[in-house]
DNA sequence: GTGACTTTTTTCAAGATATAGACTATGTAT
DNA sequence: ATACATAGTCTATATCTTGAAAAAAGTCAC
């Protein structure tokens, strides 16, 4: 019943320096005086702070702006080569390592394929790491510059220094990731579940923009979803929250390949619907089928909007969500043929009031964000705690 | 994208004021010493902070306690009679007003009955209004340490100066209940769903104390659930969220009294489930008839229970909670009676690392809980954020 | 060009806060 | 009675934010 503390008067400072970046950072190019507005604070601790921040090159002057008959306004913006990101996508195919600027420009990539079935873990974690230091040297960043690598993994991690993973389909069961990485990068780490760090992409640079409370939905063969209660993603007692897709929709239903009957993912995840529709395909050829099935006007892609309205629709009753993106491969197919149809599946389970406050819409960065999505819990960390030159003194702990 | 923000150094003073209190309201008596470690202030800060509310006359000295060969310790701890709250509960056959100190000591009651189907906004405000009079009056208590009155009542509440509420059941249709009980009472007003004071009720006072991630799920005639997220009542982005009993779970299933089909309730509230089971009863017979129903071992009740299983499993893999807590009339007799089985089948419709950190336990404060529940939000909001000599000096708004 | 005016940003003194560490209070043990 | 132990308070200090005043850096009318 305790909320969060705060204690001395020195908190208040990295408190309202954190606000400001943050402010700055997503708002991007503003003025000193704009800031005040925007954070509340007063023009001489604004002034106070962005000197401080300038001292530390973490932001830079960006330009003038005339204003009539003053002053003209110095833009201050994020200094985008003050830090590097490192973001990991470890998917069921490939593992893909990219790093960013500060602006999430992409600098370099390396990527690894993985044979079906082959997720050994000493194999991912060798990929990983080799990526590592491809894109840091291909990019040419020096090592003291890179804030640190965000991975985003399938199945359930329970954060923590050890970062613990259960990935069902990778037959990992309680991997020690975190552990198991440290011991090959300097760099800290951020590890989280794949649709959540999609999902923060989303929020920051896609279809979640400006929304607090907002619920990413993720289909692709697997269904997942990411929930951003006011502002930040909600992760629960142990990181696991937003199994959408092994929630119930069916008492007895479909045999799902969870091991449980009647779950959402055994009627919506692209696996299963190909297979209700009785077509036969391997991981190569599973998007370009499932692509077809959508616009053949297939009764299963009838019945597979019905569930899938229905599904979304449990998301807001519970949630109350101003905004749903449907995302993820297949969910973006789904989305693109049939907008209307889910929306108004939605709709007929939903209880008017929740439903009319959201609105549904597509996600904008397509399936292969999540190595972004993973960059961002980097710069998230880093807006969040920067205090006076702390590039890298000491190698932090996820 | 934005977080929290603290401003001055004035709100430094006014958040540690709010821990302490806190702290102290929660853990009972505590000598000044043991409140620097619960809330990491120094020892010279308690001590300037506790001379302040001492000072108010917040908090009272509570006796001493020995210290083996040392200054013996001056227990500390809120002042039961600084304020009081007044608790409504606006349920379907009865509107109850309560009058509490803040140890939440029942001090005055009143009460009225609601005839069946009248619902009448008019009437429930007046029976609001003047119970509210008839607890003050008969308590004694001063109207000027009235700290705020909280009102739970069914449906959804859309937080704000109009509270405007919706109540299907009640054929309410935006009522702007805030407004109209402002124009009766001087006090400060907080209008929440029942579901959720009630929650509030058990994480205070309850089978939720100690989690900061819970999920009150309530079942009687109809269903509902309370989501604490963090420690806090999470309530979405217009304080809907926690429709549980309007999520589907059967697509086409059985036809709801809310217009739609399928839904959790339609199995597993106790008016639909006595009707599966063939029983007519009306309100006054309803509870004795589903208590008998429970203990006769029919397959309705079975059924009853996988639904129930399933629903809470959706719950715990939506939500990763630490605990849920099964509350409402209709779900302490189910619960009562086959705890067991129910464990068993949320256990069977649920991904096994989450169910393994959620217990599922019965609620313990009965189903008269809501005006306690409503109460709490008065106490807490006095627990947030009282300023020096803050009595109802001016009246507050919801 | 120049002086008046506007707008943005910085400087400065004032007021408020938490903390460390010294100090006081109040007991037990011997 | 003296030593010791623990609890609580006081004081000096370093920070912090802020409002007001000052400075900076333009435009504009003439």
């Amino acid at each position: 019943m305790v909320r969060p503390e705060r204690r001395t008067v020195r908190d208040l400072r990295r408190g309202n320096r954190a606000v400001l970046l943050r402010a700055l950072y997503f708002a991007g190019p503003t003025s000193r005086h704009e800031l005040t507005a925007l954070t509340g604070l007063s023009a001489a601790t604004v002034s106070n702070v962005t000197g401080d921040l300038l001292a530390d090159d973490i932001i830079v002057e960006a330009g003038l702006v005339d204003s009539d008959g003053g002053r003209p306004r110095v833009l201050l913006r994020v200094n985008p080569t003050y830090g590097f990101a490192i973001g990991v996508d470890v998917g069921e195919t490939h593992v893909r390592v990219e790093l960013f600027d500060l602006d999430m420009n992409e600098l370099a990539k390396s990527e690894f394929a993985l044979r079906p079935g082959a997720h050994d873990v000493d194999v991912v974690v060798r990929h990983v790491l080799s990526g590592i230091d491809a894109v840091v040297a291909d990019s040419g960043v020096p090592p003291s510059k890179v804030l640190g690598v965000g991975v985003g993994v399938p199945g359930i991690v329970e954060r923590g220094p050890e970062a613990m993973i259960h990935a069902q389909t990778f037959g990992w069961d309680s991997v020690p990731l975190g552990t198991l990485l440290r011991a090959g990068t300097p760099f800290p780490l951020h590890i989280d579940n794949g649709a959540k760090t999609m999902g923060q992409a989303e929020m920051w640079f896609g279809a979640g923009r400006g929304s607090r409370h907002a619920v990413i939905a993720l289909i692709g063969s697997g269904v997942g979803a990411s929930i951003i209660a006011d502002g930040m993603t909600y992760r629960g007692a142990n990181s696991s929250a937003g199994e959408w897709g092994h929630t119930k929709i069916a008492i007895g239903g479909r045999s799902c390949r969870c091991g449980g009957r009647g779950c959402l993912e055994a009627y919506i995840g692209a696996e299963a619907v190909l297979e209700r529709a009785g077509i036969d395909v391997d991981t190569s050829t599973e998007q370009a089928a499932f692509a077809e099935l959508v616009t053949s006007g297939s009764p299963v892609v009838e019945e597979t909007v019905e569930y899938l309205g229905a599904g979304l629709a449990n998301l807001i009753n519970l949630f109350n969500p101003e905004r749903i993106v449907v995302g993820g491969w297949a969910g973006l197919l789904l989305g693109q043929h049939l907008l209307t149809t889910i929306k108004q599946k939605a709709a007929e389970n939903c209880l008017t009031q929740p439903y009319s406050t959201a609105s549904i819409v597509l996600g904008r960065l397509g399936p292969d964000a999540v190595a972004l999505g993973a960059a961002t819990l980097v710069v998230d960390e880093f807006l969040l705690s920067t205090t006076s030159s702390s590039v890298s003194r000491e190698p932090a702990v996820s």
